[in-house]
DNA sequence: CTTGCTTTTGCAATCGATTGCGTTAGCGTA
DNA sequence: TACGCTAACGCAATCGATTGCAAAAGCAAG
């Protein structure tokens, strides 16, 4: 009977027939107990099955041991799992974190009214925050970096920012894959995204620059609006196809958007690579086995996370971490031709 | 100066010029207080920046708003993020449980040892525990489950079970796959995957079960161990090829296993569905995209999240809810032919 | 002005661990 | 035996909220 009640401590220090304070040092491997006594305690605790209650050590503490990780990104339900960028990156953020001891505490903010960040933040549910994607919450991230500082960012990096981000070279990527197309004879490209999120106006700023650099007048009538969900980019690249307007390539911000596009230029009896090539951003898996292969600019998301979770526990030490900025490849595969 | 101050409740009750009981009942909308007192005081600690240390409240109540979701899978630092089908079981478990306003805490559990599950229990980090996947921990999970309700497990349903569990009718999916590959004429049907899996094993029950029915003798040697990850798969499959064994179809447990089992046959020339039939278990999105697109059992996992944390919450009310078994749907495509 | 009842409010104990500081135990030396 | 010193150990305060119980305040009727 003994593993199954609500043991305290003081019930284990009953069983050793020792004081509180010597358990707690005990289990804590304190060298103000002799190494001998410490064993026996320890060994008395486990053999009655006694767990250290968390609450209670947290509350005097003043830690958790928990890492809280943020998708501050949209308010329907089904956002979180739509997309298959953010999951890999939340496996991959789960994996450095517990690797190094801690606990991961997920947070879908749905509510972003006045002072969210403040209110996960004082909840003391965690030690360090890693908040991914800034969506349009710039400014609220700005302003809690000011007071508190065991916070990473993953985004891109933006003029005037005081928090710590980590991010891929948004820019150049997207410059990379549109001179590729360039490259291939394409001169009427497509953009696919939202330009509201930072990530994608700076991509949009490589793709205006690629342009630029090659001569091409840039037609407005070819940036389309496009949300990461599926349904609404497939909605999009049907809308811009059936607009009439000319094109013979796509720069889409995401992967999901570029195959959604993919299959709506398919059902328009459309054919990639041979009528229009299109690009991707992120190169999740998914991206290679798709019908045709994606071309993608890859995100190495697995040093990304690592990175992050560095920096994170770099601040949470009191030092101060820069932020970082990671190369982005082109992976180049059938969906362009060439 | 207000909002990055660690405020405590005892500030707001000196801000309000009222007692900390007051403030705590007010905070909590309790109607011990009068209305438009109550409102006073939320606005007040509100334009604060306040916020409840969760610690303290957790240690006090006995409850933290959170929800435990643990992967009992292996020991490797890959595998959480290596299976995408539990992946998306975490997204939509993630969203179940923040629906209903509770917090979602990752337990990945690597050391195995003794009492594991009773360190996570005891701990009190959690109102309650979903365990995806059973792994070979089946006699852990009953011994848990005499003592500790709020349990609730993703998985087969086993004789002598005494856990909740919620899961796809195994037998029967398999019964249907097999059955499938039957009917266009297969008769040497591989099966692949880890028998030691619980799971797996009323897989491979429906298998034979599905060979006997259309009196075809079961051939040992078409049984093949093969992992969850992709590259050990892919070995297995490879092996199978080189025995030199004779077959006309495989049955992978998992969509994982079978992608790579038709690249391995690919590898070794040997056509997809044309000399050889594949399908698969799980449905994963990837299933659909693949060349060639993957015959698949699927399980519902959003209707699975669902129920699973339907009966958790229940459970946790303490309510005593029975395990429930989902039925799957075999979703053809072109691998397997036909 | 009492009395009696209801509505508000606050005191103080409590949740279960950690830790600064003072006390005791143990041992060697004079 | 007395004294000094260090190594072990325990007392009690503390972390920041919640809540049972009792006291105070408000109000109406006698």
């Amino acid at each position: 009977m003994a593993e199954d009640g609500p043991l305290k401590m003081a019930d284990v220090a009953r069983l050793a027939k020792v004081s509180m304070s010597t358990v707690s040092r005990a289990l804590a491997d304190n060298p103000l107990i002799p190494e001998d006594r410490r064993r026996e305690i320890q060994r008395i605790a486990a053999e009655a099955g006694y767990v250290i209650n968390q609450s209670a050590r947290s509350l005097r503490m003043r830690k958790t041991q928990t890492i809280g990780v943020v998708f501050p990104l949209g308010h329907d339900v089904g956002q979180l799992i739509s997309d298959p960028f953010f999951i890999e990156m939340f496996g991959r953020l789960a994996d450095e974190i517990t690797t190094r001891g801690y606990q991961v505490l997920l947070c879908r903010v749905t509510d972003t009214s006045d002072g969210w960040l403040n209110r996960i933040i004082q909840s003391h549910r965690q030690d360090g925050l890693v908040i991914v994607g800034q969506s349009d919450q710039h400014e609220a991230l700005n302003h809690a970096a000011e007071s508190y500082h065991p916070l990473v960012v993953w985004g891109g990096h933006l003029s005037g920012q005081v928090y710590c981000s980590v991010g891929t070279d948004n820019i150049g990527g997207a410059r990379r894959a549109v001179d590729h197309l360039l490259g291939l004879g394409r001169k009427r490209i497509a953009f696919l995204g939202m330009l509201e999120l930072p990530e994608i106006s700076l991509r949009y700023e490589g793709y205006v620059r690629a342009l630029r650099a090659a001569g091409i007048e840039h037609d407005p009538a070819l940036v389309i609006p496009a949300h990461f969900s599926f349904e609404t980019a497939y909605e999009a690249a049907r809308e811009l196809i059936e607009s009439g307007t000319p094109f013979d390539a796509i720069f889409a911000t995401s992967d999901i958007i570029a195959l959604a596009a993919i299959q709506a230029l398919a059902a328009a009896g459309i054919d990639v690579p041979g009528q229009v090539s299109v690009v991707g951003f992120d190169d999740i898996a998914i991206a290679a086995q798709s019908t045709p292969p994606l071309t993608s600019v890859q995100q190495d998301l697995a040093k990304g996370a690592r990175t992050i979770v560095d920096l994170l526990f770099k601040r949470m030490a009191g030092e101060d971490a820069p932020s970082a900025t990671l190369l982005p490849k082109l992976v180049v595969r059938k969906s362009c031709g060439g």
